[in-house]
DNA sequence: TTTGTTTTATTCGTACTGTGAATAAACTAC
DNA sequence: GTAGTTTATTCACAGTACGAATAAAACAAA
C-alpha cells in the first residue's frame, strides 16, 4: 500500500524474478533486471542472510560442457512455508497450495454454492474448506491465505462490499478467515487476480498499460500499469461488468439491466438459451462447462437463435473493448477467461463493434490478446500477490 | 516521459510548490514538501546557483512584528524567459503569456476558425497569431510555447491525428510550429490541460486518482494520479466524449452516432435546442456564450422541449461518471468546463441516472466537485506544464 | 602438473542523495 | 548589551548503487 522504498522495490523485483523463472544464477539476475552485479551480490546476500533464498550445492552441476566459474544458481529455501490460494465461484471453490518458491504443490476444486448462507456460516464453511484442503495436502506450513472472489473487494481491509457471489452485504472476509484460520488472509478481486496471473507469464504484458477483459462467471476488469495492478480509491479493479452498455437490455444479477455481464458472462448465455427453446429459466448459477460447449457447439452447427445470441454479446464485448481503449488507451488489451471458448462466434460483430466505436489511429495503439485461461489460473495470481506481502513482511521484521 | 531521478522529482516538487503558492522561504517549502532544511537548502542551493531561483532581498521584509531570523522568500529569476500558452477551439483560439513564476503577463482570445484551412495554411495562420500576440504583449523573451486542442494528441511527438477542430488527419503541429517560431512547442489534449490547472488550485485533487470531465465545446477526460496526468499508451488523456452511450443517438462531430459529445457538448444542446423550433440547423460550430445563455434561461423558465434535452444530457452524464467510477474507481470527480453553467438542470437526471448505475459503497467513494471554468483556464495548464518541461530541460543542460 | 583462459562472484573505493544534530546567522524583546 | 527565537547552513553519517579491481572456480592446453 504504502510506497515502497527504492531497495524494497529492487528486492521485490529481484524476488518476482526468481518466482517467474525459477532458479538463476547471480549474473542472470543482473541481466534481467538491469543491476550492475555489485548490486546483486549485495541484495542477494542479506536475501540468503534472512533465510529467504539458498545458493544452489555446486556439486550437482549440468553438464560440464561450459567455460568459466559454474553458476550458482539461488532458489528459495523450502522453510518459508507456503500459501493457499483460494478462489470463491457462484458455486464452485478453487483451491491451491504454492510453494514459496511459487511451485503449486497442490490444487482442488469443490463444488459448493455459498450465497444461500449467513454471513458466520459462511465464513466457518470457507474457513473449513481451506483448513481440510490444507491438511489433506500435506501442508504444515502455510504462512497466509489469498483469497479472490468476483465483486467490489476492498483489498486493504478485506471487506467485500457487495459480490454475486456472496449472500451478504460489507463482509469482513478477511478478518472472519484470519480469525479462524489463525493467518492472515488477502483478499483481491478475482479479475485483479487473473490479470496478474497472466501478466507474470507475458513479459510483453508487464511493460506499459495492460487492461485484461476476463469473461467467464462474470465479466470483470484488471488493469495493470508497469505489471502492477492498478488500485482505485477503495476496490482494487473495478467490477466493469456492471457498467450498463444497453439501457434496456437482459437483466443482470446485479439488479441492473443491459450491464456489459449480462450478455456476455456464462450465466446470461445460458440463461438466454435456454429462453430460446421455452424451457424454464434456470437459476442464475454457473453452468457446467458441459452445458456451456454444448451450447457453443449447437451455434457453431448454424442455430440461427443461438448465432443472434454470440452476434450480441460480441458486439457487447466489442463496445467494452472501445470503452477501455478511449479511457485507458492500453498498450495491451487481454481477453481472457472461459468465455473465450467462443471467441470465434463473437469476433465478427466484436470486430465491426470495435471498429464503429474507435478512430483506426487509435485502435492500432493497443495489442489485442486472447487467452484461453480457466478460473484456477486466478489462484495463481492471488498467491503470488500474497507472497510478495509476506517478502516485504519478512524484510520490514528484520529492518525492525 | 522517462522517469524521473529521484533529484529530479525532488526538485520539480519544489518548483511547482514555488509556482503553486508564489515566493516561500525554505522552512515553507520544507514544510509543504516534508522535506529536512539541510535537503532543502542543498536543492535551492544549486537553483540558485542556475540561475533559477533567487532569493529575496532580507531588506523589503514584511512588518517588523516578527521574532527570530526572518525568512528569506525565494522566488523565480525574471530573467528566465516566459511561456505562451494556447488553445484552439472550434472557432476561437485563447492565448496566454506566462512568466517563468506562473503569472500571467497578458491574455486574448481571438476568433478564428482553422477547421477549413489546409495544412500548412493553418499551420502558418497559427503561428502568425501566437508571435503576434506575444509581440503585441511585449514579451521578447519567450522560451516556448504550449498548445492544447481537442482530440487525440500525441504529446510525446507533437501530432494530432484527429481533431474536430482541425480539418487535416495526423498533423504534426507542433514540429510544424516548432519550425515557424524558433521556439519547441509541446502539445496537449484540451481536457488534460484543464485537469492540470484545475488541481493546481486545489491540493485535494493532487492526491490519489481525479478524474476530470470537462463539458464544453466537446467532453474530453483529463486524469490525474498523485497529482501527475495519467498517460496512455500514446495520447495524452482519453477522447472520452466519444464513447458512444446510445446505439442510436443522435448524430456527433466524430462521425458517429450517440456518443457522449452527442448530448452534452455545447455544439449539440445549441443544434437540438434550434431543431425544436423548426430552425434550420446550424453548423457545428461552437455557439456564442449569450446563445447558450438564452437556451439554458428559457429551460429555467420552464421550457417543456429544452428541459427535455437537458434531462437526456444530464442522464448522459450520470452514465459517464458512472462509467468513470466503475472502470477508475477516482476519489475525486470533477466536472468542470462552460457546461457546468446548466448544472442546475443536469442534475436531477445525473443523480438518478447514476445511482442506477452504480452501487452506493462505490458511489460513495469518489467526491463529485462542480468547478465553472472557462476554457481559458486551459491555457493555465497547458502553460504549467510546458515550465515544467523547461526546468527538467535546464537541469539537464547543466548536467551534461 | 602447471599455466593460461573464461566466466562468475565479491570486494573496494567512490559518488550521490537525504537526514539529524550542531552551528551560525539574523533578527526582536527587554 | 544580552537573552530569546526563528531561519539557514554545515557537517558527519547512513543507505544505496555502481565501475573497476580482485578473487574464485571451473576447463583447456602445454
Amino acid at each position: 500500500m504504502l510506497p515502497l522504498s527504492s531497495r524494497e522495490s529492487a528486492r521485490r523485483r529481484l524476488l518476482d524474478a526468481l518466482r517467474r523463472e525459477g532458479p538463476l544464477a547471480r549474473v542472470e539476475i543482473g541481466q534481467h533486471l538491469g543491476m550492475s552485479p555489485a548490486t546483486v551480490s549485495e541484495l542477494t546476500a542479506s536475501l540468503i542472510d534472512e533465510g529467504i533464498l539458498m545458493a544452489e550445492d555446486s556439486a550437482d552441476q549440468s553438464p560440464g560442457l561450459m567455460r568459466g566459474r559454474p553458476k550458482t544458481r539461488l532458489y528459495f529455501a523450502e522453510t518459508l512455508g507456503s500459501v493457499v490460494g483460494v478462489w470463491t465461484g457462484f458455486n464452485r471453490i478453487e483451491l491451491r497450495l504454492v510453494d514459496s518458491a511459487g511451485r503449486t504443490r497442490a490444487s482442488r476444486h469443490v463444488e459448493r454454492r455459498l450465497r444461500n448462507l449467513e454471513a458466520e456460516e459462511l465464513m466457518d464453511v470457507l474457513a473449513q474448506t481451506i483448513a481440510t484442503f490444507a491438511e489433506e495436502s500435506g501442508a504444515r506450513d502455510v504462512k497466509a491465505v489469498g483469497l479472490a472472489c468476483q465483486g467490489y473487494v476492498d483489498t486493504r481491509d478485506g471487506i467485500v462490499a457487495w459480490s454475486p457471489v456472496l449472500g451478504t452485504r460489507d463482509l469482513p472476509l478477511a478478518s472472519g478467515l484470519s480469525q479462524r484460520l489463525g493467518k492472515p488472509v488477502l483478499m483481491e478481486n478475482d479479475a485483479s487476480a487473473m490479470a496478474f496471473a497472466i501478466a507474470q507469464r507475458n513479459a510483453d504484458l508487464r511493460s506499459g498499460r495492460t487492461a485484461c477483459l476476463m469473461v467467464g462467471d462474470g465479466v470483470g476488469l484488471g488493469f495493470l500499469i508497469q505489471g502492477e495492478l492498478y488500485r482505485g480509491a477503495r476496490f482494487g479493479g473495478s467490477e466493469f461488468g456492471h457498467v450498463r452498455l444497453r439501457r434496456s437490455g437482459p437483466q443482470c444479477r446485479c439488479g441492473g439491466r443491459g450491464c456489459i455481464e449480462a450478455y456476455l458472462a456464462d450465466y446470461a448465455l445460458h440463461r438466454d438459451a435456454q429462453l430460446i427453446d421455452h424451457r424454464p429459466a434456470p437459476t442464475l448459477l454457473l453452468p457446467s462447462e458441459e452445458a456451456m460447449s454444448d451450447i457453443v457447439g449447437q451455434a457453431r452447427a448454424g442455430d440461427p437463435a443461438l448465432l443472434n445470441l454470440f452476434h450480441a454479446a460480441g458486439e457487447v464485448l466489442g463496445d467494452a473493448v472501445g470503452i477501455l481503449i478511449q479511457t485507458l488507451e492500453p498498450d495491451h488489451i487481454v481477453i481472457c477467461g472461459p468465455g473465450t471458448r467462443a471467441m470465434d462466434l463473437l469476433r465478427p460483430s466484436f470486430e465491426s463493434a470495435l471498429e464503429s466505436q474507435t478512430i483506426p489511429e487509435l485502435r492500432a495503439l493497443a495489442t489485442i490478446h486472447v487467452v484461453e485461461s480457466s478460473m484456477d489460473l486466478l489462484t495463481e495470481g492471488v498467491v503470488m500477490q500474497a507472497l510478495r506481502d509476506l517478502d516485504l513482511d519478512l524484510a520490514r521484521l528484520k529492518a525492525a
